[in-house]
RNA sequence: CGGAACGUGGCGCAGUCUGGUAGCGCACUUGACUGGGGGUCAAGUGGUCGGAGGUUCAAAUCCUCUCGUUCCGACCA
């Protein structure tokens, strides 16, 4: 392409709304602009930024044996209904009526669909395994898009779904997703990591998220240092060290000591010269309206994903002080699990503590002594706290890392909650009907693009992994008003781009500093500069984007030389794995 | 949903407190010079100050309502 013609508006000054670094640098290089909130145009060189990561995406899931097809982003209510998600998808779910006053929403994911496809079309075992997939818009009503495509509300994703005779089949096309994602995000040049993850409103048993490494990720990673264990936190296993000398400790009576106004945890370990780790913190959810007292240790936290599948709920929020007044009679702070008249669950943790400290359920008051078992007893007793570095490996026992990552890939194993609520069955060996077993497996087309920015940055601009690069290589002219210099730089453009390469001609008539400039803030990995080097010694410069390395290679030589650099850098990354 | 901030040419902002002819930088147009890291000079184009209502002789500025955008939070007792 050349430059001139080319609409790309590119910005010396970051506009003030955006915050995070990708979305700052997909306006200033003119990628992307705002229609409205969470809702973006892709301008042509940002179209091209996707197109690359649509076409790695594609490749792999037809190398893995998927098929494309296309289904619509207008879906009836009724499929929805039939799946039991029209009620519980909540807000996010854009819906409205047609002409004839008939339910619709907008998809935001498409198992409805694509089962009832296959319900209609797949009817044998002998159609099976099979994984049909789609690259489309999305639409999902965020309560607050931000961070430009990190999370806007309309957005480009890749998903894919696979039907299986069985549970084992369908865990070898998961298996086989999994390789295929690792290969799509290895190609796509960016750091990643692969780690267990919650199933979330999708349903289903199993599922593992593929997460970009950025600080500005949405998500906390857990991180084993010695084994291949990583999970997001919402996931993570706690594990409880063996039961410790306080096992053996003598059980002390229950004691009530007056805690005049100390409501936090802290200030009452303080004022009874305990520390937090011997506090037991009572905190009142809501879980789908119903209440529910959570014990975790003074020094914990709530996690309030794994308080939501335990309690098998839809939605978990801490309740406010007027509904904790008005069930328990107390301002918060002084709740204690001991006589609580409300259905009580306790972290794991909390069943092994000794002698401790815990509200008295009496304003101004604590108890100390207070031992599990013996002075209450929870309804459940599970791993409900967040995981922090204290902790050990689930798998191997070694010490763990926190990290920020960003979602990018997500594959889940279904199992036959759709084919089930839909009744989308086939006939197996022995004639019998059964429900086809999925998985569905889902990419952030857009979002990628986005990560790769996050991750792949300087102070000049992006720096685009070169299979991400909307162009490979651009050619600057600086010698425009020399008609030898321009007839170089031409040739140049024509001859790169004869090599199969996708190249940018910077052939407009500005000064070489705007060129320069323009160059880094795209993140073109190549730039070969036409210019005082030709006109003097017959040679062109080569810089690289990434590590700023300057050469200059012969004119004669270089349309050559850099097709073959790029072509074999370009290999290096589709021959992964 | 809760809290906060902001809305003034395409972009970034000043002016609002203390009402009195709408300004600056960038971008854009024309010309000249210039030509290797966002150049200089000169002359220009472009804004009913988010919208509606009100107060006033007079409103970007004060008051009320409204729309939009952004950020933070969503509660650890």
């Amino acid at each position: 392409m050349r430059y001139s013609q080319m609409l790309i508006p590119t910005t010396k000054e970051t506009p003030a709304e955006a915050e995070v670094v990708s979305h700052q640098l997909l306006l200033r290089a003119g990628f992307i602009r705002k229609l409205t909130s969470g809702l973006y145009t892709y301008l042509p060189i940002g179209l091209m930024a996707m197109q690359k990561v649509e076409n790695i995406v594609r490749q792999e899931m037809n190398r893995a044996g998927a098929q494309e097809l296309l289904m619509p982003m207008v879906q009836p209510a009724d499929l929805w209904q039939e799946s039991g998600r029209w009620k519980n998808y909540g807000p996010e779910l854009l819906r409205f009526k047609d002409r004839h006053d008939r339910d619709y929403c907008l998809g935001p994911t498409h198992e409805e669909v694509i089962t009832d496809i296959a319900r209609r079309e797949l009817h044998s075992y002998r159609q099976l395994p099979i994984n049909l997939y789609q690259i489309q818009t999305k639409f999902r009503d965020e309560i607050r898009p931000r961070f430009g495509l990190m999370r806007g509300r309309e957005f480009v994703m890749k998903d894919a779904y696979s039907f299986d005779v069985s549970d084992e089949a369908a865990g070898e096309s998961y298996k086989k997703m999994h390789e295929a994602y690792t290969r799509i995000f290895k190609r796509c040049g960016l750091e990643f990591r692969p780690v267990e993850a919650d199933s979330g409103t999708i349903g289903g048993s199993f599922s593992h998220e593929f997460m970009v490494l950025a600080d500005t990720g949405e998500d906390t990673l857990v991180i084993c240092r010695e084994c291949d264990y990583a999970a997001n936190v919402e996931k993570a296993k706690v594990v409880l060290p063996k039961k410790g000398e306080q096992a053996d400790q003598e059980l002390l009576e229950c004691i009530k000591v007056a805690t005049p106004g100390m409501k936090k945890v802290d200030r009452v370990a303080e004022f009874l010269g305990v520390t937090p780790e011997e506090v037991i913190k009572t905190m009142i959810y809501l879980a789908d309206g119903e209440p529910v007292a959570v014990l975790v240790r003074g020094d914990r936290e709530v996690q309030s994903v794994k308080l939501k599948n335990l309690l098998n709920v839809t939605e978990v929020e801490l309740a406010d002080d007027d509904t904790v007044w008005k069930l328990t009679k107390l301002p918060v702070g002084y709740i204690g699990p001991v006589g609580i008249p409300i259905k009580l669950v306790a972290d794991q943790e909390v069943m092994q503590m000794v002698n401790a400290v815990a509200g008295a359920g009496e304003k101004g008051h604590h108890l100390t002594g207070v031992n599990p078992d013996r002075d209450f007893t929870p309804v459940i007793t599970s791993d409900l706290r967040q995981i922090t570095v204290e902790d050990s490996c689930p798998l191997c026992n070694g010490s763990l890392e926190l990290t920020e990552g960003i979602e990018v890939g997500h594959i889940f194993k279904l199992g036959t909650n759709y084919s089930e609520a839909m009744d989308a069955t086939f006939q197996d060996k022995e004639g019998c009907q059964q429900p086809l077993v999925m998985g569905c497996y889902g990419i952030g087309v857009s979002r990628v693009v986005a990560a790769a920015i996050e991750q792949n940055h300087d102070p000049n601009g992006i720096i685009f992994p070169l299979p991400l690069a909307p162009f490979q290589v651009i050619v600057l002219n600086l010698g425009l008003k020399n008609e030898e210099t321009t007839a170089a730089a031409e040739k140049m453009y024509l001859d790169l781009q004869a090599a199969g390469l996708d190249v940018l001609y910077d052939d407009r008539d500005e000064r070489p500093g705007s060129k320069f400039k323009d160059a880094d803030l795209l993140g073109i990995p190549y730039r070969v500069t036409v210019g005082k080097t030709w006109e003097k010694e017959g040679r062109v410069e080569l810089c690289l984007r990434r590590s700023g390395e300057t050469s200059t290679i012969d004119y004669d030589q270089a349309s050559a030389e850099v097709a073959a650099m790029i072509q074999a850098e370009l290999r290096s990354t589709e021959n992964i794995g």
